[in-house]
DNA sequence: CGGTTTTGACCAGCGC
DNA sequence: GCGCTGGTCAAAACCG
């Protein structure tokens, strides 16, 4: 893994969430990232998701953008003239057409992930993966508390120390927390209950098939930790933004079942714009931003125009071997929560333009449903 | 030198 | 209550 600071290379979201929606989890079709390619995706519509539009060739904002909740319309640019919607995510919201009205469908199950009383409550119910295989959930509550609480302790710890930057972001939320615990390491803070647990942030998820773990998604991440993963040899990264004051967190991991497939959990919104598309996105129009944030905005980190070409070669490619992860438990909400988005994806043009992606609709691969 | 990655340790939550 | 697991921290190492 690089190392080096700075390496952009990493990042990966550009994806802006809203509001949120009330699918809970739909897959969509994938969508390469720069890095390798396409791959479904998986997202919580409840806490609005929006899957990473393919970057590259595209041109426009980043899938972030494209999801961008305050519109811009970066799509329609990018997408060969397809303008309805101002941003993928805004088809995603509400107004998805079918897609929402599927979105009905589309079973809001609760992640089983592990049990955790969370999951129910909060939003990372998450469509079942129907299909086995796939799904990427976040689901994690645990997370987040204990991430509250580990924080806490951290901080309690650093606190002496030095801290890290950490603070900024997630600061706001936690510090209160952390000034109230200021002992030592030992001291707790005071536990919460189920109520007061922190409300996770909205998280959403995809699979990716790409040899690359770590996605370009047009934001800087810091990677903080690294944790083996139970059942699968490859481990979990965490990352978090770099902005300051941003705490939108990652995590990227490898399916066991599926080493090809790299799957991505965001949590949170970004506050901010994408470091690599100051302005929004390069191709993408006006405020928002649009697809293909990777090579956007400032010119100066454009890659040459045949590279562009290149790597859109390349997304094809890959796209066309992406798969739609479905996650919904029953199949038919899955299948027709991704089929009626690849559709509809399809029927404005998107995906012809982005490439075939095939729809698989409802999996790929038989597997058992991953828990993160 | 600044920023990132690595990695061991720690803690909370959860299941049994 | 105990053990396991997930998530996070932070010191040290690294890199440009």
């Amino acid at each position: 893994m690089a190392r080096s600071g700075g390496e952009r290379a990493n990042n990966s979201s550009a994806f802006t969430m809203s509001g949120g929606g009330e699918l809970d989890e739909i897959m969509l079709p994938g969508t390469g990232f720069s890095a390798a390619g396409g791959g479904g995706i998986y997202y919580d519509m409840q806490q609005m998701m929006m899957p990473p539009p393919p970057q590259s060739g595209f041109g426009g904002g980043g899938f972030m953008e494209l999801l961008d909740a305050s519109g811009g319309g970066g799509c329609g640019a990018d997408f060969g003239g397809y303008s309805a919607p101002s941003s993928l995510f805004d088809l995603f919201q509400s107004p998805f057409p079918s897609a929402a009205a599927n979105s009905t469908t589309v079973q809001q199950l609760d992640l089983p992930m592990s049990s955790s009383p969370a999951a129910a409550e909060s939003s990372e119910v998450v469509n079942n993966p129907a299909t086995p295989n796939s799904s990427i959930s976040s689901s994690s509550n645990e997370g987040g508390n204990s991430k509250n609480s580990s924080k806490d302790r951290n901080r309690l710890k650093s606190e002496a120390g030095g801290g890290g930057d950490e603070e900024d972001e997630d600061g706001e939320e936690e510090q209160d927390q952390d000034k109230n615990n200021t002992g030592s390491k030992k001291q707790l803070k005071p536990k919460k209950t189920k109520a007061q647990k922190k409300q996770r942030e909205p998280r959403f998820a995809f699979m990716t098939k790409s040899e690359v773990d770590h996605l370009d998604d047009g934001y800087r991440w810091r990677k903080y930790g690294q944790k083996a993963v139970k059942n699968s040899p490859y481990p979990r990264s965490y990352y978090r933004c770099t902005s300051a004051g941003c705490g939108v967190k990652k995590r990227v991991e490898r399916s066991s079942d599926d080493p090809s497939v790299v799957v991505t959990t965001y949590e949170g919104q970004h506050t901010h714009p994408s470091p690599i598309t100051p302005r929004g996105s390069l191709l993408a129009g006006g405020g928002g931003g649009g697809i293909g944030h990777l090579f956007a905005a400032d010119p100066s980190i454009l890659p040459p125009q045949h590279h562009i070409h290149h790597h859109f070669q390349q997304q094809q490619q890959l796209l066309q071997n992406a798969y739609v992860y479905n996650s919904a438990p029953s199949l038919t909400t899955t299948t027709t929560a991704s089929t009626t988005t690849a559709s509809f994806l399809r029927d404005n043009g998107l995906l012809q333009d982005m490439v075939t992606c095939q729809m698989m609709g409802n999996v790929v691969e038989p597997k058992e449903e991953q828990r993160f």
